[in-house]
DNA sequence: AGCTATTTATAATC
DNA sequence: TGATTATAAATAGCT
């Protein structure tokens, strides 16, 4: 009767005020902001209503989400220019002006560590490439093939019909999502938070590496 | 006597994706509504962040929420007598600014609508390519490779060459083997998610919440 | 960043 | 619309 560890203790209740933790309160922070995001994705897609969320951290950073478009609602509403303020609450517009001012500050926090991200995202793929790839795969160096033997070859011309099959893929792949044309840097590097519901995305990506190529033998 | 009755079948699991029945998704709006107003109000007081929330309903009525300071703006902003059905009440009460800022709104749904049915266009496309891609992909049987002769296989080998040298080709000058069709709405219209937070490159994104990454394919 | 035990949120129902 | 309840989800505390 090994009454083992309780490894946790599980979610425990707290009361709603400030947690003084600073620690604590970043993580917390970020749990609660991802899944505010996610609540508000949920609303929209579930009702056909329009969201933006717009968090500011106590660091002062500026969090947004939106759907289907946050930049259309901030801007519009960030934006000076835009806005039919007619000048009743010069408070008001200093206050919109300052979160838009915020927003373009850290842009460039954003862009950084949308990087980090799409780093994060393409390591977790390359991962799960790799140990697929263990299980009905295999791997072949395009800088060795002149010293491959007829045995070997035989294994190439698998390799390569498969190869062919990836080619098709990749064709494919490129026309539905790596077509975009280079605007910004924002909009090279930015990771997209594609909707969780949105079922379109469950095809893997194929990365290469160098001269290295990933034959994948796909069920049929 | 015995009351064994179940009077409810408790919460069930949905799927993210639009309620067609329009009382239900009425009444999952208003829930779902509230649900994120406090958990945005959670999270300012927990860690001390300002939040603000617009929700635009299907129906084009507009319910906002802020803390501490946003949501003074944004509710003087969007709050003043905001009625669609009934029409713009700020009319009635001789305010100018808040019926311009209410067209507004309106004409922002419009656009919002319009680049909802883009969206939708979009990702049927985008299904029916896939699928052609399916169905012209050609499909070899691993099984068959000890069908090859010498010769075929000096062939193939031969073939290969040829190809790497395309690939060497195609990684020095740019990759293109994909076509540069104009930018997809998909990538404007794609949820944003974004963590300034994450102040190094290791750090780990919201995975655990059952996100999925659009990467583009690294460039050599 | 993962893991659980719990607390919360909420879908179904009345 | 409001209340109830069984379950699905979110997440606090740890590692």
């Amino acid at each position: 009767m090994i009454m083992a560890k309780r490894p946790s203790r599980g979610r425990q209740k707290i009361e709603i005020k400030r947690i003084e933790d600073e620690a604590a309160r970043q993580v917390t922070f970020s749990k609660r902001r991802a899944g505010l995001f996610k609540k508000a994705s949920e609303l929209s897609i579930l009702c056909g209503a329009e969201t933006a969320v717009i968090v500011f951290s106590p660091a002062g950073k500026v969090y947004s989400f939106g759907h289907p478009l946050i930049e259309t609602v901030i801007d519009r509403l960030l934006t000076p220019g835009l806005s039919p303020n007619t000048g009743d609450s010069s408070l008001l517009t200093g206050d919109l002006v300052g979160a838009h001012r915020a927003a373009r500050i850290h842009e460039l926090n954003r862009e950084f560590t949308e990087l980090s991200n799409q780093l994060e995202a393409e390591k977790k793929r390359e991962k799960m490439l790799k140990k697929s790839m263990n299980a009905n795969e295999q791997h072949f160096s395009w800088d060795s093939i002149d010293k491959l033997g007829l045995h070997e070859l035989e294994t190439l011309k698998a390799a390569m019909e498969e190869m062919k099959k990836n080619v098709y893929y990749k064709q494919a792949y490129g026309l539905n999502m790596n077509s975009s044309s280079p605007r910004s840097i924002l909009d090279q590097k930015a990771v997209r938070m594609i909707d969780p519901y949105n079922p379109c995305y469950n095809n893997a990506t194929n990365v290469s590496h160098g001269y290295d190529f990933l034959i994948q033998r796909r069920p049929f």
